[in-house]
DNA sequence: TTGGTCTTAAGAAAGCTTTCGTATTTACTG
DNA sequence: CAGTAAATACGAAAGCTTTCTTAAGACCAA
């Protein structure tokens, strides 16, 4: 009925646990699970499955240490995050980073310490250009 | 054994939709159908399926005219634009937008007018917040 | 060696997404 | 009023996500 897309984002679950890999540069099941919070209360079976999953994706690649894998993401955060926003760009601000801008700084919950580093990351970025 | 989480974003789809719905301000089922890509081809039931359910979780609203319902986003596009946005800072850029906005910057290449006109944006923010 | 502990492997279960088929309803037209 | 064309209603089917259970393998210690 539906064609199997590439899976070239993470889901919410998978996400979480390459944040937390993101982080600490790689680790085991057990290691990961130790860094979400305590109220989290996956079982230990689940993130062995969603890591093995990860890996199936090739979001992260495994090594045997011992008798643990340790895991390793396998995408840097930054480009992780540059695909994504230039997914979101695409898909919700007509493909025009400017508009996507315009918005955040725009949106009132944002505090006047973020609205001041993003003027000044745009002060350096303009005078730069100017050379 | 999950719990039904209350649906906040769209889904690809819905949002492949909303889009539309956002363009043209309000349509039914037939004016959405009509604005997707040719080779698209979508079932009409399909389309109407879709639309029912975001309407089942007030994506959109919907009044019959005549014998057709026309549907209406009930959220506004920046709206939704600023609400994907603090999530999506939150979950990759830890919370702090401007690091997104580092991000965007650094990767795509925004022209200088487009720089010049966020700034001036910001000034305006920002001497607005002063007073 | 045997038991205990920790690990991975495999898959079941529940819910969500996407798509469509079938049945029913609605409104117009002759 | 009956027929027809279009629309809606309902729900099935396939695949994905998330979580956990059960089974099985590896290693260490008494």
């Amino acid at each position: 009925m539906r064609q199997k897309k590439k899976s070239e984002f993470l889901t919410e679950v998978e996400l979480e646990f390459m944040t937390e890999l993101w982080a600490m540069g790689s680790g085991s099941v057990r290691d990961v699970l130790a860094r979400l919070a305590p109220e989290r209360n996956l079982a230990y079976t689940s993130a062995a499955t969603i890591l093995r999953i990860m890996e199936q994706k090739e979001f992260v690649t495994s090594e045997k240490l011992g008798k643990t894998f340790v895991y390793k993401p396998a995408l840097a955060k930054h480009k992780y995050q540059s695909k994504t926003l230039r997914d979101l760009s695409d898909k919700l601000f007509d493909g025009t980073p400017a508009s996507l801008v315009a918005r955040l700084v725009d949106d009132q919950g944002i505090s006047e310490e973020s609205l001041a580093e993003i003027r000044a990351l745009l002060d350096r970025r303009l005078t730069e250009n100017d050379n």
